[in-house]
DNA sequence: ACCATGCTTCCACTGAACGGAAGGATGGGC
DNA sequence: GCCCATCCTTCCGTTCAGTGGAAGCATGGT
């Protein structure tokens, strides 16, 4: 049952953004190893630059193993297509801009740009939130295979603030909207403290590719002078991924 | 002698930036495995997420392998902290902004912004390139552990153009000016069309945690004008990184 | 109909992976 | 200084997971 290379992606999933460093016997106990056998694994994968060794001793992801990670078409592709327009997009708002793609039934952050002065929000680069509470969620969401549609919708839905719409009805309703608008508008569903605004990013072969939003503060302007940018951006990334037979899927 | 993480490992190291997507044929030759036996291990990797196939039935890296190499301290800790300065030096700039460590005896880049109206630079998020012959590489070199330094100059040193700078005797002296001054200036040496102006980013230790710098055309104007603002946006995000106590090494 | 290319499955053999146990290293409490 | 706790490293005899050659399947070109 356990093969070793189930073993090796044990160790690897051991991290995560809370705890991305790790000593030996942690990551042992977290991978279900013994420590005899995680010692060898993570000394091979030490060599190799799979993970790194800090000066306190303690193990963490490693940058061999981030530049493979950054092969991914669905991050590299997107991203460096993507890049100016979001740039453009912060430009002009100010505020955070996300790019995020469907993974399963979550939305996967692939590219986050922040300013300064924008919300400071909990989003993470390689971050995963469920879809019905999150902008870029309702858009992937509402474009996608019907079949997974209605499997996310029979599921428990988890509420987030008073504000998340865990109710399967009501979300049907809203993704209908997000269909014919073509945008997204999440208010204070995951956090009360922000909203954000999502447009589609289509691919080559007419399939949502991804999704961007622009996280605006709770209290600040009408998100619905954001929607003209948001619009304009997803559509020249749109454009420019059907133009440059670009590595995506 | 092939323990079987290594082989893992060959799998994944098969994929490169010009080849991210093979197929199975195509990986176990390169990762210099039988058939069968790259089958098996593709398959695990498959299930996993470390893996995934393509419509083509070809392969590339999947999500889940980006994710957990997003996990990388050098990537997300630095880039977190680092990224709403790069935003602000792109606004001021409007020419591609990059972030980049140092890994054994290259650069690694960490992060690019990039706008429409920047040059196209052949640069990629989780490329590499050597030391001597970028703006980022000399900064990350003159800063480095001596004994490094003195290997790289050792080694034989590749010519991009014919403004690459090969003369270890040469390379020495800007060294040393780029310790004195603060900020390195690569003209051309990678590629005739672009200089770049580079600063380093000092980590919490007094150490050099990573380097900047700004590309901008060849024929444009006078680098120099550059170097004020790419000098506060490192000062700004070392302070940023030792305020935070930051998941940097 | 034939061949080329690429993928998948099977299975008997074997040596690489396993992990318990013993030995270091470090550091903190008293 | 001594003891104990925690964590890391090394060793080695046993065994079973991994191996890979071979045969079979799928596609598609000519």
């Amino acid at each position: 049952m356990p093969t070793v290379t189930a073993r090796v992606l044990d160790v690897l999933a051991a991290f995560s953004a809370d705890r991305p460093r790790l000593t030996l016997s942690e990551l042992a106990a977290r991978a279900g190893l013994p420590l005899s056998t995680a010692h060898r694994l993570v000394g091979e994968l030490t060599v190799w630059g799979a993970l790194e060794r800090g000066d306190d001793g303690r193990y963490h992801v490693g940058l061999r193993l981030w530049e493979v990670g950054a092969l991914a078409p669905r991050s590299l592709g997107l991203r460096e297509t993507a890049m100016p327009f979001l740039e453009d997009l912060y430009e002009v708002t100010r505020q955070n801009i996300q790019l995020a793609v469907l993974d399963g039934t979550e939305v996967v952050y692939v590219e986050r740009l922040s300013g300064r002065s924008s919300v400071h929000v909990f989003t993470r680069v390689g971050g995963r939130l469920p879809l019905h509470a999150t902008g870029v969620g309702l858009v992937l969401l509402a474009h996608a295979d019907p079949q997974l549609r209605e499997r996310v919708l029979a599921a428990p839905l988890r509420r987030y603030t008073d504000k998340t719409v865990c109710d399967p009805a009501e979300l049907r309703r809203m993704l209908a909207d997000v269909r014919t608008t073509g945008v997204a508008i999440s208010d204070g569903q995951i956090e009360l403290i922000s909203l954000s605004v999502a447009a589609p990013v289509w691919g080559p072969n007419g399939e949502v590719a991804a999704a961007l939003s622009v996280v605006v503060p709770a209290d600040g302007t009408n998100p619905h002078s954001f929607v003209p940018a948001v619009r304009a951006t997803a559509r020249g990334i749109s454009r420019a991924l059907s133009v440059g037979e670009h590595h995506l899927l």
